[in-house]
Parts: C-alpha cells; sequence; structure tokens
DNA sequence: GACACCGTATAGAGCGCTCTCCCTCCTCCC
DNA sequence: GGGAGGAGGGAGAGCGCTCTATACGGTGTC
C-alpha cells in the first residue's frame, strides 16, 4: 500500500465536519442530523476509510478480541506446541469447541486467537497476552486435571470461563456437562437391552469427567442388579480403547455390553471386537461418549451419549463476554444434560 | 483489576529514568548502560509492568498478528459459520495447519485468528479486520476452486500466502505439493504390487489438486500398460469414499488395487471392500492420500502419499513474515514433495 | 423580550508508546 | 589544551482515536 491509509481526520475533511462528528456516525452514537450523517457516510465510502483499531483500543482499553486457550498441564516444554496442537485436533471434540466458540463470535465481529499452553512458559506467554491488552479474556479448555493455567488467570485477575470445573477449584466461571448423568443414560440403555455381562473402558481416572461418567454408569449398574463391573482405564485415544477392550475381553470373555467414556475409544471396542470375531451389536452392545462425527461415521453407527460440546462453548463465550463488559462479575457456573442418541450399536 | 495496569511513565518513576530509556531496555535496543538496564529490568519486575499493545501497534503500524483463514466459495449464507467451521475441522487437515503454523509462530510470541469466510460477509469482515489493523496479513487456506478471497485480498494490497496455487491466478505467494507426483506414486506402488485392475477414487475434479493427482495416477498406469482406469469421484468425505467404492464395485466387481485422493475416502474404501467381503490388502491393495492420522488409526493401517502439510503450513507462515517485514516484495510459490508412506493396505 | 433548555457540533485533552532529535559527558588524538 | 567523535540518556512530538467539556443556535415559557 503506497499512500497511507485514510484517518478520522481525512474523513472529517472530506465530509467538512469534525472529527468528533465522524467519530459519532462510525459508533452509530444518537445526536447525529441524519443529513450530516448521509453526508459523512458517503466521505466515508469516497475515502474508503477503515477505523485504526489500535487507536481506538489504545482509548476504550478494549481489544474486542478474546484468546481461546488450549492447555495442557506440562512441567517443561516435554513436548512441541506443534506436537500438543496436533494431538489435540485429532479429537474432533476441539473443531466442535471452535465452531461453538464461532458461531457466538462471529455475529459480533469478534474473531478468537488461538492459543496453545503445555509448558509454563506457554502460560506465562498467555498471562502476559492479555496483560499486554491484546485480548479481553481467555476461554479455556483443560486436557489434563490440575492444569495450573487457571489458577494464574484467577491470581491475575483476567476475566476467564473454563470448560469443566476445575480442579482445584479456583473462582472462575466455568462451563460443564452432568457426566454422571451420562454414565447413568449410558447403563440404563444395556440394562434395557438386557445386558447381563456390562463392562466400561473408563478415561483417565485422574479427570473429573472420567470418575463422574464412572461413577454415573457403576450406580445405575449396581441398581440393576450389577453391583461389580469390570473396568479398564483407557487415555481417551483410540489406541488406548483398543488396549483396554483386549485387557477387558481376556479377562471377561463374555461380556455383551461395553460403555466406552468417550466415541474414540469406542471406536476402538468396535473394531477390536470385530477383529475377535464378536458381531456388534449382537454379541457386544458398545456405547460411546460425545457423540463426535466419529460416531457417524464408525461402521455400525456408534450409540452414544451426546454432550453438546458447541452450545456449551458458545455459553462460554457468552459468559466471558459478559465478564469482560462487567455485566457479571461473580463467578458462576452452567451445567448441561446429556442425551441418550441411539444408533446401531446399542 | 482495581488499580491502572502499570505504563512506561511508572517504571521510569520507579528506576529513576526516562521513559524513552525505558522503551530502550524494553525493546532490547544497544547504547543503554548496563547498570541502568539492571535497574530498570528490577523496576519492571517490581511494577509488574506488562507494555500496552495497543499503543505500541498505533506508533509502529504493527499488530504482530496474523490471520488464519479458512476459506470457503459459498455466494451466500447457505451455511451457517459454525456448520462451515465444524465441518472444516471434521478432516485432520486443518488440524495439521493449525499446528504447522502454530509451530512457527510460537517461538516469535505470534499467536494466529482464526477466521472462517464462507459467505461475501465473511470475506468483507476478513477484508476489514486487515484492512483496520489488526492483523498484519493473512494465510489462507481454501476449501474450495474459485475462492473469490484471494483476489480481493491482492487487490487490496494485503500481505497473503496461500495454501495451493490459485485458480484463477492471482499474484499471491503460495505453498503447494506436487500433486501429480503424487498421483505417480501411488499407482507406481500399485503396479510394483502386481495389480491388473487398478481403479481410483478422484477427489471433487474442480479441485485442482484433484485433478493433478488423478492427472499423475492415469499417466503413470498408462506407461504400465492401463491406459483405461475407472474413476469416481468423491467429495473427500468418508460417506463420499464410500459411495465412489460402491459405484466402482458394481462395475468393476474384479478390481484389485484402489487409490482414493485423500484418507478419509480411502477409510471409507476400506470399510466398504471389507462389507462386501474383500481382504485389504490380500484382494485389493488401498492407497490413500495426506498420511493424516486416519491412516493410522485405520485397520488394517493405510499405505498412502504423504504430504508434509506441517512443513507446508510453517512455510506459509514464514513467507508471510518476511511479506510483512518487506523482506520480500514479489509473490513467490513453494512446492513440496510428496512421498510415499507403506504400511499395510497396500 | 429575557431566560432556560435541549439538541447538535466542535475543540482539545489525553490514551501509552516509539523514535527523532539534541544535549551532555567522556575519551582520544594532534 | 582544544576539538572531534562517540556513547548514553532525555525531551517532546506525534500515532489515530474517544470522550468530556463547551459553544452555539433554535424553541418554548413566562
Amino acid at each position: 500500500m503506497s499512500r497511507q491509509a485514510p484517518t478520522l481526520e481525512d474523513v472529517a475533511r472530506e465530509a467538512g465536519v469534525s472529527r468528533a462528528t465522524v467519530s459519532r456516525v462510525v459508533n452509530g452514537v444518537r445526536n447525529v442530523d441524519p443529513a450530516i450523517q448521509e453526508q459523512v457516510q458517503r466521505a466515508i465510502e469516497r475515502t474508503g476509510y477503515a477505523p485504526n483499531r489500535a487507536a481506538r483500543s489504545l482509548v476504550t482499553r478494549r481489544a474486542e478480541t478474546i484468546a481461546l486457550v488450549v492447555s495442557g498441564a506440562g512441567g517443561g516444554p516435554e513436548e512441541s506446541q506443534e506436537a500438543f496442537a496436533a494431538r489435540v485436533f485429532a479429537d474432533p471434540f476441539f473443531g466442535r469447541v471452535v465452531a461453538g466458540v464461532v458461531g457466538f463470535l462471529r455475529p459480533r465481529s469478534m474473531h478468537p486467537v488461538l492459543m496453545f499452553a503445555e509448558s509454563p512458559d506457554d502460560r506465562h506467554e498467555v498471562l502476559t497476552y492479555l496483560r499486554q491488552g491484546r485480548a479481553d479474556g481467555a476461554l479455556v479448555v483443560s486436557t489434563h486435571p490440575d492444569d495450573p493455567l487457571p489458577t494464574l488467570l484467577a491470581a491475575a485477575h483476567l476475566p476467564t470461563v473454563l470448560f469443566a470445573r476445575p480442579t482445584p477449584a479456583v473462582p472462575l466461571s466455568y462451563v460443564d456437562l452432568d457426566h454422571r448423568d451420562g454414565g447413568r443414560l449410558a447403563a440404563r440403555r444395556l440394562l434395557e437391552r438386557g445386558c447381563r455381562r456390562p463392562a466400561t473402558v473408563a478415561g483417565p481416572l485422574a479427570v473429573p469427567a472420567s470418575q463422574e461418567r464412572l461413577a454415573g454408569f457403576r450406580d445405575t449398574m449396581a441398581r440393576g442388579g450389577h453391583p461389580y463391573v469390570p473396568v479398564a482405564e483407557g487415555g481417551f485415544t483410540l489406541a488406548s480403547g483398543i488396549a483396554a477392550m483386549t485387557r477387558l475381553l481376556a479377562e471377561h470373555p463374555d461380556v455383551d455390553g461395553v460403555f466406552a467414556a468417550n466415541d474414540l475409544m469406542a471406536q476402538g471396542v468396535c473394531q477390536l471386537l470385530r477383529e475377535r470375531g464378536r458381531r456388534v451389536p449382537d454379541d457386544v452392545a458398545v456405547i460411546g461418549f460425545d457423540d463426535s462425527g466419529i460416531a457417524l461415521s464408525c461402521r455400525p453407527p456408534l450409540t452414544t451419549v451426546r454432550q453438546p460440546v458447541e452450545q456449551m462453548a458458545a455459553e462460554m463465550a457468552r459468559l466471558l463476554d459478559q465478564h469482560i463488559r462487567g455485566e457479571r462479575t461473580e463467578a458462576t457456573s452452567v451445567v448441561f444434560d446429556p442425551e441418550l442418541v441411539i444408533r446401531e450399536t446399542a
């Protein structure tokens, strides 16, 4: 671009009014004569004016930008940020989070800044970014429990909303799912189908959501006459699902119903069962969790417990927006209900 | 945050020097006495100073931010941005792009702003965003040919780097893969395995990359004694891969080797073949394209043509950086070579 | 006819930073 | 000893915007 970008001053001169008046028109403030408004509008078009955001942010103290942080809990740079990012997006879950956040932000002409925080340095980077005023607040999705980032954010009084209740407790708003109820839904379905040998592939037990899903599942199974349910712990990945199911099958070759704590692992469970000659759902019923794209692309399509991730992410953005605008000062929480989606595997 | 954030002025007062000196220290400019430097450094720590980016951007005319735009080619708001975002991330491809970009940006303390441009309004939004100086340039990944965004960006002289050569031609830098050569690699492998009835599931033929992959494949097949190769067009999705293979099988039940234009479709091909009682690779060899996470999680693991997406994305970021800093003024292109990754399906 | 009042536009003071002068002090060399 | 030269630090002018205080005209009221 050879010539300088036009400024308010240029538009004002072109329209024959003062800077302040142009500013009012641009910001849609009332008390402007319609004729002048029109005149200014045309001057803006003629000059091709676009307000300089840095100048505006400098005085309003608002970046009109939020950070979307995917946070691990690494103590050091064990893994490159690139590898972390790749791993994160391997799960369709994050794509859904992005979609939900964008769904809320878009109508407001806002766009998220994507950040990955895996090492202490990364976390410092996030803090600095916000303290510099480059973003007005953060949406944090932690991949691990005991993520130190929320605590840091809270201590710095930076507007933040989390996905999932933080452990340990931190006075920040969050959005969550009733995971326990999700586990119950899965158990009930299996019981209704007449399963007599249920088992479950749990998520990492260090993750509260995994524990809750497991607790809900066990709970309902116990009431249904199955006080003991074999459990194999997985890591929310396809490979870990296969491995967990392998162990389960070795000790309990007669299982006829499996609840996997996410769809990725459920897919692994199905794959292994088929390899071992078990038919799904005829020999073994399988229920996943999340209702991600995988559930549909699986063969056969997965019966699963739906987690409305997009809605939850949009709600996070809404809460953060309120915090930023000062419309909400106290931390709050919004808990969504899971829903059983019946397809073919159970 | 009750009290105002400390400014340069505060730090200067605390350290007993002028604003200019603090600025020099913060920006690592030479000509500062080490003793004073130390003194300022301590004052910064004591006050907890973080430079205000808006103020800095206002004078440097740099946002130190780049936009990562995923662009469709929609003529209207046929699809919500949320749905578009979700669809985009269903393909692991974009996760890899993000990973590559972040890999380059991170060491520079930069973070991408994620934007989706599917409707004309969205495109206008992208233009405005850049013209307002909120980002210094754009990295554009188009999901469709004839995307109007590159043309708009070029006309506005906004620093831009594209993923894949634009059609029609636009004077912008881009990064691409030698797709034709990728098709050749797949054909050669199939020939070497002794395939006698090859077929291919192509990508959308409106996409140049699909055409190139197909052309390369046909080319080598023709030289290998197969002047005619059955083609079924797919849409780069799992479902379309299944559908395409279904058609192929109906007309050519004796195929013994299939090249699918991406891994997602190759996965569909494998699924369908298995359902129809064909063993992979014993009865039919299958080769995918991309080497995305799917290739590994597929059962059996997919032999595929690797596209170094992360490296390509990092290169895009590097080129954009050069354009922004004015170190490169002419549009350029960097073409990467594909590589055959042999696993179990061929 | 004087005054108050409301709606509308302007002037001007910053927001917090960078960066260009310019001043000062010290060293070095003839 | 004097002047050139260089290093280190300060003063101050903006960057482009918002927003408060203020001016100004026109209407309504007594």
